[in-house]
DNA sequence: GATGTAAATGCGAATTAGTCGCATATGTCA
DNA sequence: TGACATATGCGACTAATTCGCATTTACATC
């Protein structure tokens, strides 16, 4: 458990108002492993400081992605998916059977999307992927 | 202009009834370059056979999903857009800037995920590859 | 510390994209 | 030509997210 001053540093570092809101929800994400919609993030920094509201949560999201501190992944037939950046370069993989998300560690497809919008001549700004995969 | 015969054809083929808004969107979709949303298919459809329903046409583009005739692109803050398959295998790429989707041609990308998959004791399903470039 | 001001917040209403229930109509197969 | 499962239109509904607006608050300046 890191201190709360760490994720007002973060905050403030990024050029954001640090506020309650904030550090609650940013705590949150960055303490967690999985990767919450929304609405989980929105439940567990209610019952860490009830004045959190739905709207300040996705607004908080939307600034945090902004800033670069946030990844948001947006996924088939389900709400989107947050996680905290920098976080190890990773994609995602769903397994199709249970559902569960994975991540996939490596740079190795970062690496080939470079170079793959490069020849397009593009210059990545990001990326998202997500395989769809089921159990050998 | 392909004769509607083979619309029905291939919805034949795929064991799925063949009724006059099913043909209607396949054909749609099928001579489109663009990736129409849901609205976008709606609306044109409408113009060729006025029974056609918003219902219909979301309802149809599930079917047609799982029967693996249509691909269905999820795209941040955006509806999700529809492809005909098959489809020669490629990927995607918006333009941050202008919002344009381009497709990637080429089976590199799906190449590596299904090595990756693979890697993890998983059998690639299918993926899905977004990438945000601007223009150099 | 007091204070001015832009930015952030809570609330609940609104929006968007898509889904559902149900009565009716229509493919398909015998 | 039936029989019957399936598809359809309609309009109501839902889930996830966004918005408008009045109020509060963070933070730079005094």
């Amino acid at each position: 458990m890191t201190h709360s001053a760490d994720y007002k540093q973060l905050l403030r570092e990024a050029g954001l108002r640090v506020t309650p809101q904030r550090t609650t929800i940013v705590s949150l994400l960055s303490e967690t492993d999985d990767h919450p919609t929304g609405e989980d993030l929105y439940e567990k920094a209610r019952r860490l400081d009830d004045t959190v509201s739905v709207a300040t949560v996705y607004r908080t999201m939307s600034v945090l992605e902004n800033a670069g501190l946030v990844r948001k992944l947006v996924l088939d037939d389900a709400p989107a998916r947050y996680e905290m950046r920098p976080h190890p370069d990773h994609d995602h993989l769903v397994d199709v059977d249970s559902g569960d998300l994975v991540e996939i560690p490596g740079t190795e497809i970062a690496t080939l999307l470079d170079r793959v919008a490069a020849e397009m001549g593009y210059e990545l700004v990001s990326h998202h992927t997500v395989i769809r995969a089921r159990k050998l």
